[in-house]
DNA sequence: CGTATTTGACCAGCGC
DNA sequence: GCGCTGGTCAAATACG
């Protein structure tokens, strides 16, 4: 119910762990309580036939682990945990010869697929590089490719295209996974910042003539840090830090291993309490970020938006 | 000069 | 095998 395309495609036949990911929490959406699943689930076992569960398939969280809502519940279907359970018999036999029953796609790979607003585009954290854009069949919008480009080994995706059926929401498809934690600041300010649909009927029919905005980025990409996830209060002079309504600090909106790593160091399952913040070194490092923010667009200004 | 986007060409998977 | 389609490459170009 409601949730849209916020559906999360696994593409592989393990569990989704989208590294970077992981932190994105759905539950908001999905107004189905932990205790009631369980009794679903039990109620099931007995009722609901395997097809039904598939049905079932595309509603169950995603997560590090296969959980729903911080349960242990297993979430692979049975079959696929029959065939894991012969494979794991065969490895164990014969591990030397077992062949995988079948051929994985070259584009089998976790994907995670969001819907989001063209602000909610703008609070992506990663630095990304467009490297093509193609037409899609059966829609009037092309897709565009972008490639992380803080890293040169790093293998996340993003595909981004304009929803058909809803003007002003963008389909974003996350694949791959980072192999490196979210940049602080970006490498360059060389370039301009594009629209990342600049006019996006135009784009398909465009002569090759490239038109830029004249709108430039302290971050010099298409990310900006304007990020205002709803419900939650912000800390005014530190825009990236949010603080829920439970008093638990959130740093940016989802991606937030890199920041999280000034303060503390190394240790990427462990939170920031607000005690820690003020009593460490943390906010002299978002300084250094702040400090660039401000240079280029004045302390109250904010960063400019994308638009569709 | 370094980093960005654009865009036609190329490649690979898939269905027939 | 062939054609369609989506994903990627890389040269050209833009910008600070």
């Amino acid at each position: 119910m409601d949730w849209g395309l916020q559906a999360v495609v696994i593409g592989s036949s393990t569990c989704c762990d989208f590294h970077g990911a992981n932190n994105i929490d759905f539950s908001p959406n999905l107004d189905f309580p932990q205790s009631e699943y369980l009794s679903f689930c039990e109620m099931k076992k007995e009722v609901f036939s395997d097809e039904l569960e598939e049905l079932y398939k595309p509603f169950y969280h995603v997560g590090g682990q296969n959980t729903f809502m911080g349960s242990s519940i297993s979430l692979v279907p049975k079959e696929e945990q029959r065939e894991e359970q012969r494979h794991e018999q065969q490895v164990v036999a014969a591990p030397s010869t077992y062949v995988p029953k079948y051929k994985k796609r070259k584009n089998e790979q976790k994907r995670v697929v969001l819907q989001l607003t063209a602000d909610d585009l703008s609070s992506d954290k990663w630095a990304w590089r467009k490297y093509g854009q193609k037409p899609i069949k059966g829609s009037p919008y092309p897709r565009s490719y972008y490639r992380c480009s803080s890293s040169k080994g790093c293998l996340a995706r993003k595909q981004v295209e304009q929803s058909c059926t809803e003007t002003g929401i963008f389909i974003v498809t996350y694949t791959g996974e980072h192999n490196h934690s979210q940049p602080t600041r970006r490498n360059s300010l060389a370039g301009t910042i594009k629209r990342e649909f600049p006019n996006s009927k135009n784009s398909i029919n465009s002569p090759k003539k490239m038109v830029k905005e004249k709108i430039s980025s302290p971050h010099g990409s298409t990310s900006n840090l304007n990020s205002s996830p709803t419900n939650l209060l912000s800390v005014e002079e530190f825009p990236e830090i949010e603080i829920n309504q439970e008093n638990n600090i959130i740093i940016g909106d989802y991606y937030d291993e890199g920041i999280r790593k000034l303060f503390e160091g190394s240790d990427e399952n462990e939170c920031v309490s607000i005690q820690d913040m003020f009593d460490g070194d943390f906010f002299a490092g978002l300084e250094d970020i702040h400090d660039g923010f401000n240079s280029s667009f004045g302390r109250n200004s904010t960063f400019p938006h994308f638009s569709s």
